[in-house]
Order: C-alpha cells, then structure tokens, then sequence
DNA sequence: AGGCGCGTTGACAACGCTATCATCTATGCG
DNA sequence: CGCATAGATGATAGCGTTGTCAACGCGCCT
C-alpha cells in the first residue's frame, strides 16, 4: 500500500508542496504570519489545494467528513481567499460599478448606495462607486477607463443616468450588462427597476382633491427623469377622474432644485386666481414653494397646501413638515442589484420585477 | 549584426511568446476581441513583457525611443493592465478602505466620499465603501473580514470612527494604517487631518456677543465627536473673553439629532430668564431649535438668533436660512487619503498636516 | 587588450487561486 | 469475483502581472 500509485504520487505531492511552499518558496515567521493561502490551508488539512477551493467555493462531490476538516483548517488559519488570485484566475472579477452623476441628490444616493451594497455584500461581489462628470462630453471615455482597469462585470445606473445615450452605447460596446433604476426607456433585456410613480402622484392629488382643493398648480422635474413625466401624469389622472379641468397655466417647470422650486412657487401665486395647493415634484422644490409662499404672507397649511416627493431628511425638518411620498429606493437598489448579479452568474431570471409601491406620507404642509 | 548574441536571444524570445500566446495559448478572435494583456502589447512593441511592465509604470531605465514604441503598442490596443494580475504579482492592492458607521449624516459622508475618491482616482487607488454597524459588537469581526477579504491596504476614518476602540485596535492589529478625519485623541504616528472648530465656533460665538447678545444658550451634539468637546470650548472661550459670565442652565446636552435640538431648544426657552440667542452645534439641532422656537411663537430672528455649524443642505433650505460654519471637508478628506498613500508607498511625510480653516456662513438667522 | 561600470533589456520564476482532466475509491450488478 | 459507474480527490496548467537576476552593448580607464 505504501508504494500504491496513488500514495506514492499523493506523497511526493505533499512533500513537494510543502518544500515549494513552507522551506524554500516563502519565509514563514519572520515578521508577524504572514496570511494564510490555499497551500496552507491544504496541509493543515491533509488534503489538496483544489479540495480546499471546492470546500471553500461550496462546490458538490466533497465528502461531509472531508469538508469539516478543511473548514476546520480554514478556521484556525483565519484563512482569507485572496480576492486578486481568484480573480485572476477564474477570469471574474466580482465587481459591480455604481455610476452617479457628479453633482447629485445625495439622500437618493444615500439610498441606493445602502441597498447596493448590501445586495454584493450578501453574494460576495464588490461595489465600486464611479462619480461621472456628465457635463463634460468625455463619459464615454471616463466609463470604459473605469470599467476596463477595476474589470467591473456589471454596472449600476441609478436615475438619470439608465438614460444617457452615450453611457449606455459605451456599456453596449464593451458588453457590460447594466441594471438601471427608474429609466425613462428600458431597453428589453437590460436589468429595469421601477416603483409605482404615477400611482403615487395621483394618490397624492386625489388626497388634496378630497382635502376640497380644486385649483391645484403642479411643478416639473428635470425632463431627465423619468419620476418627471410619471409624476405629472399622475397629477393629470387624477384631476381628469375628478372632473377637473386642466389649467395649463397651474403647470410650471422646474429642475428638482430649491430654487427653481421657489421661482416656480412665486409664479403660481403670482396668479390672478392662484392655487390653493402646490403639487412639486420634489421635497426641494416643496421647500422652494414653502419659501415663496412665506414670502407672500402665505401661512401653510391654511392659506396654501404643499406636498413635494421622495421624504428626503428634509421633508421632515422643514416648517411645516411636507406631506410627500416616499419610494423604496433601498429595496429597489438591491433587487436592481441582485437581478444583475443573477445575470452575471448565468441565471436568466426576468431582468424586470414588479414595480415597487410607493407610500404616501402624510404631515402637516396639507390642510 | 543579425546573430549576435543579443538579437539571437530576443528573436527566440519574441518567436517563443508569440507561440504561447497568440497561436496555442489564446483563441483571439473567437467573439469580440479579447482584452489586451502585456503580451500582445510586447509583441506589437517588438519588446519583451518586462519592458512593457516598466513602461506602464513609469520606472526608469527605458531608452525614450523604446517608451514611445511602448506607449504607442498600448494607445493601439487600448491596453489596461489587469488590477488582479498587478495586486497578486506585485503583493500591493492598491486598495483603500472608507468605514463609516451605519446610520451616518450623509451630508458628512458625501463630502468626505468626493474628497477621497478624488484622491484616489489620481493616485491611481481604489477606493472601497464599508459601513459598519458599530453597536453590533462585531466590529472587529466586520473590519477584519473587510480588510483580509480585499486586500485593504490603509483605511479612511471620518469622524466619529476615528476614536472607536475596538476599530482602532483591530486596525493596529492587523497593522493596518489608518488615517482618522477629526479624531478626538490622536496618537502620533497616525494620519490625523483638523480643522479649527474652535476658532470657528469662538467666532460664531463672538458674532452674536458683537450683535448684543448677552445671553446665550449652548447644545452640544454627541460626546462622541471632537466637534463636540471643541465647539463648546469655542463657545466658553469667546464668552469669557468678553467676560460674559458663564451660565450652567444654559448649555444643554444634544446628540446632534433633529429632536434632541428641538428638545434642548425647548428647555432653553422654558428658562425664567431664556437665551436671545442659541448656538447649536450643528445643523440639524438648529432646526429642531427653530422648531421649538416655531412652536413657542417666537420669531427667529427678531425674538431668537439660531447658529448652527456644518452648513448642510438643510440649512439654506430652512426659513430663515441659517448662520452657520462651513468646514472644509472634501479637502480634509482628500489630504487625509493623500498622507495615507503616502505613508502606504513608504515616503515618510509629516502625517499631520496643519489645521483647515472654517468658514462663517451668515445668513438671515441672526440679528 | 582587458576589465569595469552603467544603462538597457530580457528570461523566468513567483503570486494564489480556479479549471481541466486524470486517477482513485466505493458501489452495485451480472 | 470481475467490471462498469459515479463520486471523491489530486496533479498541474494557466491567469496577467511584477520582481529578480542575468546578459548585453558601450564608453572609459588602465
């Protein structure tokens, strides 16, 4: 038995490894251990490198004894895989890029970062986050620098960014799958992610409009978004079912700012027949109209509603604290997430789950 | 010429590549080219792979002749050399990490996250995001599995992380190098980057006392953060400078929360004798403040000044805007990453740089 | 001529893992 | 009892870099 082929070759195996690896190859001890590898841990457990891996990655055909004794093993060695080598060598990275543009809304990044982030850490994949100065007509060049050196596999594109053509042909190109949440045109295929925007923003005028109100002014987004388009059509529905004419002069513009929501708020009052409450589609741009009524002598909720979109901290710290509606955006983030990752890995799960449900937060900006 | 020595080598070597990799290592071509590795651009430079890699990254010793033959081979591939092939040869990562604690002010973070990016990108680092439940006990176990499992080479503190104990003796530990934004105690050796909040909140302080104030109230945030120890000592500084007797019902206990500045605003109010002004020591409480004031009938400014520090968002959004302090954080928290690269790359830099300077922001919340 | 030193360049061995394929072991069956 | 068969395990070749060390060309000094 000694000289079986098998014992034979396992021996010199193992002794061959252990002369590579513990003797010549590295200088163990010398200054604070060096991290355990695959090689230690293989001798610690008598077995072979590739057993260890197979334990490690939880692939089939290991016997239950074999497997304790390396987790054993991997226990006492603190053993840690070293992300670089199974890159390197099983051709993936594990990576996911998250794309935001630069100057953006933080408390919705906030969001979609934490739900991101959980989703990898939950699957073992890592996020990388990629801030793009989309105003600079560079994108192209900054995304592929990006996702070529970090080797990102798939790409997060929170809203606006499902809809900038030339990051998206650049994701094409390089065969990155994306998973966009809330895109104004989703391509089929891609990852999609929505919630229920439009429900929303009609539950949210329904609400005024059973509160008495009938002359009720509406504030755009940034034509970017969608949440712009769906937010509007929502306002529209609801007065339509309601028997509400439609004023063309209660619909401003605005860009989701606090500014462009203040100058749009002035405007609405400045009205012969001003309206009686103020749809924004944002929290900043409610906090905007809460300023321009204030500014006119206004009290809220009494002589003006207000209601704005997306409970951001704001929402909740402004005087009166705005009735609005709050999305799901962590949840969203992370179902975009895992949809993507399930791509990654060869599952063909439908890329588009059910769009999410919004709720409505009620508070005192509304009588 | 032809057959000496040399040329005979180079000739081999360059025949022996091709062979390994072009024709029976790689099937190029198959679908969508492959990714360039240092070997394609060597056999397009007519250098061997060695060049290249000095090339790449810039070491001396490289006829210029022969870097432009270089630099042209990898602008023609679009050659991106691998990170995982780089981190596992070269025993370096290239990795920061970024540890925040999980219900974290983002305003803060968003700041600290574009200042250390920005870093990073330039140096050519990575930056990764780990936010860590910190009253989960497991702390350590979290930053010891984020440091082992990526390769972590120096971690990023923002405040309050840096004076967390068990963090810091992992970190030590693991001898991992840190670099702590606005630790309370900072032992030496470390990175640690200032600012003067002191100087700044004496200022504020004084502000008020030049606007006639001569009783004023005081909310501490959380004991946690140095802010909180260096913004009351400000406070007390300036007060005593223009002998202005210190009262204790007038410094009230906060946690830097919305409604524990409401709270502590309220029971300033409630004084027999209450504050003209109140300083609180960051935004969010002087909302709360004005809030309480709000809900008393008082108006701010006329009847009450409100001070907050930070200058977040939320402070141009409320009404009356706030009088506040504007710190400089990204650039803290790009000089932070940046004597940490250094320290990484072995130069031996002052790690302490000198203090940042703050900025008064006066806005209509103050007489 | 011979030897030395320096600037260039290249060959080749790591790095730590996964993938492939061979080999061994146990099991059931004729 | 031999033999196919599936399961368990191992040997080994990469993966794309960097680091080490040797080799070469060339000018300079003896």
């Amino acid at each position: 038995m000694a000289d079986s082929p098998m014992m034979a070759a396992g021996g010199r195996a193992s002794d061959s490894v252990a002369q590579r690896r513990g003797a010549a190859g590295r200088k163990r001890g010398e200054a604070g251990q060096r991290k355990a590898t695959i090689f230690d841990v293989a001798a610690e457990a008598r077995v072979s490198i590739k057993t260890v891996s197979r334990v490690v990655n939880s692939e089939p055909n290991v016997r239950e004894r074999t497997r304790e004794r390396v987790l054993e093993a991997v226990r006492r060695l603190r053993y840690q895989p070293n992300a670089a080598a199974r890159s390197l060598s099983g051709g993936r990275s594990w990576v996911l890029g998250l794309v935001y543009a630069k100057p953006q809304e933080f408390s919705y990044m906030k969001d979609v970062l934490d739900g991101a982030l959980h989703a990898c850490d939950e699957r073992g994949h890592t996020l990388l986050l990629r801030p793009l100065a989309v105003h600079g007509s560079q994108v192209s060049e900054q995304v592929e620098r990006f996702v070529a050196q970090a080797r990102v596999e798939g790409v997060m594109l929170p809203a606006p960014m499902g809809d900038h053509a030339d990051l998206l042909s650049s994701l094409r190109r390089m065969e990155v799958p994306f998973a966009a949440i809330a895109p104004k045109v989703s391509a089929a295929g891609q990852v999609n992610v929505f919630c229920e925007e439009r429900e929303a923003s009609r539950a949210l005028t329904d609400f005024l409009v059973q509160r008495g109100h009938r002359n009720i002014g509406f504030i755009k987004g940034d034509p970017a978004h969608r949440a712009t388009g769906e937010r509007f059509a929502g306002y529209r529905e609801a007065l339509a079912k309601r028997g509400i004419r439609h004023a063309e002069e209660l619909v401003r513009e605005g860009n989701f700012d606090f500014e462009s929501g203040k100058a749009a708020g002035a405007a609405l009052l400045n009205l012969p027949r001003p309206p009686t409450a103020i749809v924004a589609s944002n929290d900043d741009m409610a906090a905007g109209v809460q300023l321009a009524a204030r500014e006119r002598g206004l009290a809220i909720p009494q002589d003006l509603s207000v209601v704005g979109f997306d409970d951001t901290p704001l929402a909740s710290r402004l005087w009166p604290p705005l009735t609005t509606v709050r999305q799901p955006i962590r949840e969203m983030a992370k179902t975009a997430a895992e949809r993507l990752m399930d791509r990654l890995n060869g599952r063909t799960v439908d890329p588009s789950p059910a769009p999410f449900a919004c709720e409505l937060v009620i508070r005192a900006s509304t009588t």
